[in-house]
DNA sequence: TGGGCGTAGATTGTATAAAGTTTCGCCTGT
DNA sequence: ACAGGCGAAACTTTATACAATCTACGCCCA
């Protein structure tokens, strides 16, 4: 009814053309096909698919206001490069936010939603057997994405999918490659304290899942100048 | 340093001709101005700035993302017309994030910013006095954006505008007019709070300001039909 | 040989024109 | 008199053309 009189900006109108542009450069960059710094030109954007500048700039606009592109003044749009400074940002909020996102699904907790959640575990699960990482890297996502969808706040899944987005590229740029793969699956304890409606352990999962994730992160401050160079030089 | 080599698509850059129109705009509708379901035409406004329609449709697909102006398809751009469910889902956002906001802001404590604050609090008593309400509206938005340009979280920063945007909306249209005239000045404790560096203090006194806003406001649930066609029709 | 300058090419920023959709008024028929 | 439909006007959407800016390469000079 309100999606009719009201079509929020987020609603997807895969019918949209610049909705299209959007979502495709959207699942590169969250697949890491589309590296931080790599530069998306108007045309070659345009020419992939078939639209005009006029539609690639929108798409790239919005993209930019989500954080994950970067546009610079007569030089383009990129892919975003999260600072150090930035991640630890991010994680904070998604610290605040989550656990009232899951408090909230714990109320809203039906059947429907648990089968829902259910089968993303096991699509989770197959993509991580057949060692797909980039399904498993852009299902990981959804996953906190469908936990916020369930909640039903609106404006808590917007902030949301912003920091999402943000959160694939900083692990892909920060994540250090000698943990131990961890055994538990967080995601299906989480789906278990949703079902039973116990928002304490929910919120609890949540937590400790973020900061598990964090904790793999080596967020190097700009000690080297090394780094400050490559920072600086941008790509 | 950052600033030069990433210039944040938030950045005021007041030369920018599509930021001078977002901001006019921005203004205009936080200062009640500009009311719910308005019709923002692109020509109409472009030739008030001197703009072309072009810049015109920049700004305002960054003030739908803001959500402070709805885009329909086809018809046009609107001031939004926030529901009480939208109400509801801002305050319990602004309940969520604004005390951590406070709670930086005290680490962030310093005379220049004590001062900077304590400016902003007679600008907003001066405006009080002079009886100019739409000063005065938009100072009260200001203050809670002051304290999170504070805390120094650019993400909260960014969230935080948004919520402020849709609250002053929000409480044009919601806000009983019967409620007594709140003799103590909230800000001005959050200030001091602030200033004697009480973390709790000032948690607690922004919590107990947002509450009191969103007491002072009358959510109607759509029970009468008349409010449902009300706001069916949109404008 | 190394650095500075200038021009050519490419890319983005802006404006304008063409195409499509909606809205509103008017007219006709009942 | 009123409902329904046709048509023009207004507006949004999309594409294209033009202007401004940046980048890169090559040339010249020290």
């Amino acid at each position: 009814m309100a999606a009719r009189s009201r079509p929020k900006s987020d609603a997807p109108d895969v019918s949209d053309r610049v909705s299209r542009i959007r979502e495709g450069v959207t699942a590169a960059i969250l697949e890491h096909r589309l590296l931080p710094g790599i530069k998306l030109g108007e045309d070659e954007i345009g020419e992939i698919y078939g639209a005009s500048r006029t539609l690639v700039r929108t798409a790239l606009q919005q993209l930019a206001h989500e954080g994950i592109v970067n546009i610079e003044k007569n030089r383009g749009a990129f892919v975003a490069r999260p600072t150090p400074a930035d991640a630890r940002e991010v994680f904070e909020a998604r610290r605040l936010i989550e656990p009232t996102i899951v408090d909230h699904a714990v109320d809203a907790v039906s059947p429907a939603w648990i089968e829902r959640l259910q089968q993303h575990l096991t699509e989770e699960r197959e993509a991580e057997l057949r060692g797909d990482a980039r399904a498993s890297v852009r299902l990981s996502g959804e996953f906190h994405r469908l936990v916020a969808e369930m909640s039903g706040h609106s404006i808590y899944l917007g902030f949301l999918k912003e920091l999402i987005a943000r959160s694939s590229l900083i692990i892909l740029l920060y994540r250090r490659h000698d943990t131990p793969a961890c055994g538990t699956d967080h995601h299906a304890e989480i789906v278990t304290a949703i079902r039973k409606r116990d928002r304490e352990a929910a919120r609890a999962q949540m937590l400790s899942h973020l900061n598990e994730i964090e904790a793999e992160l080596f967020l190097k401050d700009p000690a080297a100048d090394e780094l400050r160079l490559a920072d600086v030089l941008g790509a």
